[in-house]
DNA sequence: GAGCACTGC
């Protein structure tokens, strides 16, 4: 059933009526109703296009000033904390004090000579008002007498800013000194907590109001800082930093040099509701420390906070749990009989062992005989066994939210064009709510954006001069920077902001003056198919936390209304979550990652959701290949280099080879590792004419023997413009923002590669066809299953497998036939493509793959 | 003659 849609303008008695609708009830089924209609029809909800003569009749009463009331939005991180300008630079939080903010009078005695305490105090109210402070003793008591905490709390409960802020205080969170067991030597454990973001923007702006809070300087900035943050890139903290936001990579490289987390008393992992491939790895390792023996740690124990926004809580508890059950065999008798709570635990075990399996077997029909989850406990840790016995050793907490109420609006019949429906809602929106109030639409990705960006462009010109005017704003990650903080912007008065967004605006931005969302129910999602190491993109229905995750965004001010262009069966027939992405995923780079941290038994790994079988003897036969691991399947020498590495394994391995003497080409092989670890530094262009011009200026760079060795003459030419690489840049058709990350990596893996030696000051040699080899030939050495041969018939043949692939168009050797191609991806859209590809040569492949 | 959602070290 349809729902009704009334709205009046504010404070106004009359209803708002379209400029072409016949009554002031509109019923939202009118969009699929119209679904053979050709766009170019005229619908009701849509004003008349330009050409057409059609008078918009109608009239909107008092539509001035409706905007008066409009609030100016900001660029917000996905916490929605205002990003202040002097974000990148990182110092200096009293400057950025808006001067509105009203100071208590209280506090002006301190305020004159601490202007950051001044500012911590004015905060305080805020904080004491969040939903998370009711909580902040349940939360303490918690971690007081067990060790795990699971928090769920909605958007809005501030439990990111505040969970660190209760805790630093706790008796448990300082440094002590303890004797390890086999080393003599006394080392200091603990004194600091350690919260993981799945992105970076996320731990600086929460670091930076966390900061704020507590009336401390941000890290780096001072000795005496308390809180402090480490990203890829910049790392800020200080000697007495107290809490220290970190992404989930940082946490990872950190755990490789001290796999038992000494410097820390507590880890919170935040966001685990995303699900990436690193928070699964860090859940694993945070239950095999907390319920293990701890000898790492002197015994002290590693109490740990899951927050997640999602109420997965049965399911984390009960993972948890298990790490705390010994298993029943390979345990000394004598340990078991120290807890006697095992078969209290074992109920839970079993039923969740139940559902995991169910869980694969609906993905994977032929699953492996049931691997037993149980990590081989020896013995839980002291506070384990001395608190009650009935007591599990997880405590939970659910923390409400803050949000708005939001409506939502279903189509009553499946929509098949929801490019044609977003267009049909947005003027619906347009035409029927009162201002203030912003339109988001989410899409799949550039390509739905562009053609619904042009079409209600085109339609907004048809607009009657009395409709307020629409502002429409694409919204996706390759858009440039400049392109992307327009969203940020206030809108001019009288103008309505529709923005256009893929689903980087569901997590990574937040949009103020959003009260309108449409979904379109789709996304584009990546899915790696084992068998064929083949990574296919393609649109798939989101998830029901997906779904409300979208509609939230229209409740973050004000109450709000979520458009869904597909049925409410639809919507219950969604799957329930996201697919882990760790079920998704290839998982050489996080087999590699645990095998470092010493994971010697990947199977009996404790995953939250563990991946086929198959999927992991993939990987750890891919690893093996690339000498990763020995014959035992232990990590050799290379391996343990590589995990140091920010690369994919095969880059990695790249790399190490560049280092071996008969190759010698580390410089060079940076400068393309860089450039392929990065988006695309080649402008997609759209326009016949463009393109022709772009390949004119792109002709210098190119290099016959294909993309690698294209690329490396790009970085060159581009590290070698010093008085203006941006102009270079726009000359060349390359895009300023990717060379500039390619530099970023590129300065990092130097650094990395002085550091270890393999790479000696040289200045830039020049291409020869002699260099040209040894870097294919090296490329080969982590890229050897990545090579195909051309047919008789003109296609290409994967060596390895025997698949047809084809070079992709954005490729130099797009449409050219060369005996063997070597590519950095295999990739499936409407068909097998190969990207990053270059000729090489049989027998340099049949002397990789050690034929 | 195609087209790439989004993170991260």
């Amino acid at each position: 059933m349809p729902e009704r849609v009334h709205k009046y303008l504010d404070g106004g008695s009359k209803p708002m009526k379209s400029a072409t609708t016949r009554d002031n009830e509109v019923t939202i089924d009118r969009l699929s109703g119209s679904k053979k209609r050709k766009r170019e029809h005229i619908d009701d909800n849509l004003p008349a296009r330009p050409h057409s003569n059609a008078p918009s009749s109608g009239s909107l009463a008092s539509v001035e000033g409706l905007s008066k009331g409009f609030k100016p939005t900001s660029l917000t991180s996905a916490k929605g904390y205002e990003l202040q300008p002097q974000l990148t630079n990182g110092s200096t939080t009293q400057q950025s004090l808006p001067k509105s903010r009203p100071g208590p009078n209280i506090l002006a005695n301190q305020s004159i000579r601490s202007p950051l305490k001044a500012r911590a105090n004015a905060l305080w109210p805020l904080r004491k008002a969040l939903p998370v402070w009711s909580h902040a003793s349940e939360i303490r008591q918690g971690l007081r007498i067990k060790d795990i905490i699971l928090l769920v709390g909605e958007t809005g409960s501030g439990k990111s800013t505040q969970v660190p802020q209760i805790l630093a205080g706790e008796p448990w969170c300082k440094s002590r000194p303890v004797t390890l067991e086999n080393a003599r030597q006394t080392v200091n454990v603990g004194g600091c907590i350690a919260i993981t973001e799945p992105r970076r923007v996320a731990a600086t702006t929460l670091a930076r109001r966390v900061a704020e809070e507590m009336g401390t300087p941000l890290g780096s900035s001072s000795p005496a800082s308390k809180v402090g943050y480490s990203v890829r890139f910049n790392n800020s903290t200080s000697p007495c930093t107290k809490i220290k936001f970190l992404t989930e990579g940082m946490f990872l490289q950190e755990m490789l040099r001290d796999p038992w987390l000494k410097q820390y008393s507590a880890v919170i992992v935040d966001e685990v509701h995303e699900r990436g491939v690193n928070v699964d790895l860090i859940l694993g390792f945070m239950r095999n420390i907390a319920a293990g023996r701890l000898e790492g740690r002197g015994g002290i124990p590693l109490k740990v906070a899951v927050m997640s926004a999602t109420a997965e809580m049965e399911r984390l508890g009960n993972f948890f749990e298990e790490g705390y059950v010994p298993s029943s065999n390979g345990v000394d008798p004598e340990e078991n009989k120290s807890d006697g709570s095992e078969s209290e635990w074992s109920g839970i075990t079993s039923s969740d062992e139940e559902r995991g399996t169910a869980d694969s077997q609906g993905k994977q029909p032929d699953q492996l005989p049931h691997i037993n989850e149980k990590q081989p406990k020896k013995s839980p840790h002291a506070n384990g066994g001395q608190s009650e016995k009935s007591c599990a050793h997880v405590a939970t907490c659910h923390i409400e939210g803050r949000q708005f109420p939001v409506t939502i609006n279903y189509t009553p019949e499946p929509v098949q064009d929801f490019v044609n429906a977003a267009l049909r809602t947005t003027f619906k929106i347009h035409y029927q709510e009162p201002m203030p109030g912003d339109v988001l639409v989410f899409l799949t990705g550039q390509e739905t954006v562009e053609s619904l960006e042009s079409l209600v462009n085109e339609y907004a010109l048809g607009m009657s001069r009395d409709v307020p005017k629409m502002l429409v704003l694409p919204l996706f990650a390759a858009l440039p920077q400049a392109a992307q903080q327009r969203v940020f912007q206030p809108a001019p008065p009288r103008t309505r902001k529709i923005i256009l967004a893929t689903n980087i605006a569901e997590t990574s931005v937040t949009v103020s003056g959003v009260r309108f969302v449409i979904d379109c129910g789709k996304a584009k999602i990546k899915q790696f198919r084992t068998r064929i190491g083949l990574d296919s993109l393609l649109v798939k229905s989101i998830s029901k936390s997906a779904a409300i995750q979208r509609k939230g965004r229209a409740g973050r001010e004000a109450a709000g209304q979520c458009y869904r262009l597909y049925t409410e069966q639809s919507y219950l027939d969604l799957e329930p979550s996201n697919t882990p992405e760790i079920l998704r995923c290839d998982l050489s780079h996080a087999i590699l990652t645990m095998k470092a941290r010493g994971i010697d038994d990947i199977i009996n790994f404790p995953f939250l959701d563990r991946p086929p079988r198959e999927a992991l003897e993939k990987a750890l036969m891919q690893l093996y290949q690339l000498g990763a691991l020995t014959d035992t399947g232990a990590i050799s020498e290379i391996g343990q280099q590589m995990a140091t590495l920010p690369l994919t394994v095969s880059l990695g391995r790249v790399l190490i080879a560049a280092a071996e003497p008969e190759l010698d080409c580390v410089s060079e092989v940076i400068d393309i590792i860089s450039c392929l670890s990065v988006e695309n530094i080649f402008l997609n262009l759209t326009s016949e004419e463009k393109k022709e011009e772009a390949q004119l200026a792109r002709r210098e760079l190119y290099r016959r023997e294909g993309d690698h060795l294209t690329l490396l003459m790009t970085v060159q030419a581009y590290a070698a413009e010093n008085a203006d690489r941006k102009a270079w840049a726009e000359r060349h058709f390359v895009s300023h923002r990717a060379m500039q990350a390619v530099m970023d990596v590129r300065k990092q893996l130097r650094a990395q590669c002085q550091q270890s030696k393999s790479l000696k000051g040289k200045t830039p040699r020049q291409i020869t066809p002699e260099l040209a080899t040894s870097l294919l030939k090296c490329f080969l050495k982590g890229f050897a299953t990545n090579s195909a041969r051309l047919m008789p018939d003109g296609s290409y043949k994967t060596i390895v497998g025997n698949q047809t692939v084809a070079i992709h168009p954005s490729s130099g050797l797009f449409g050219k036939k060369v005996e063997a191609i070597m590519y950095n991806e295999f990739v499936f859209t409407t068909k097998s493509y190969a990207r990053g590809v270059s000729t090489v040569q049989m027998d340099w492949i049949g002397g990789a793959l050690g034929v």
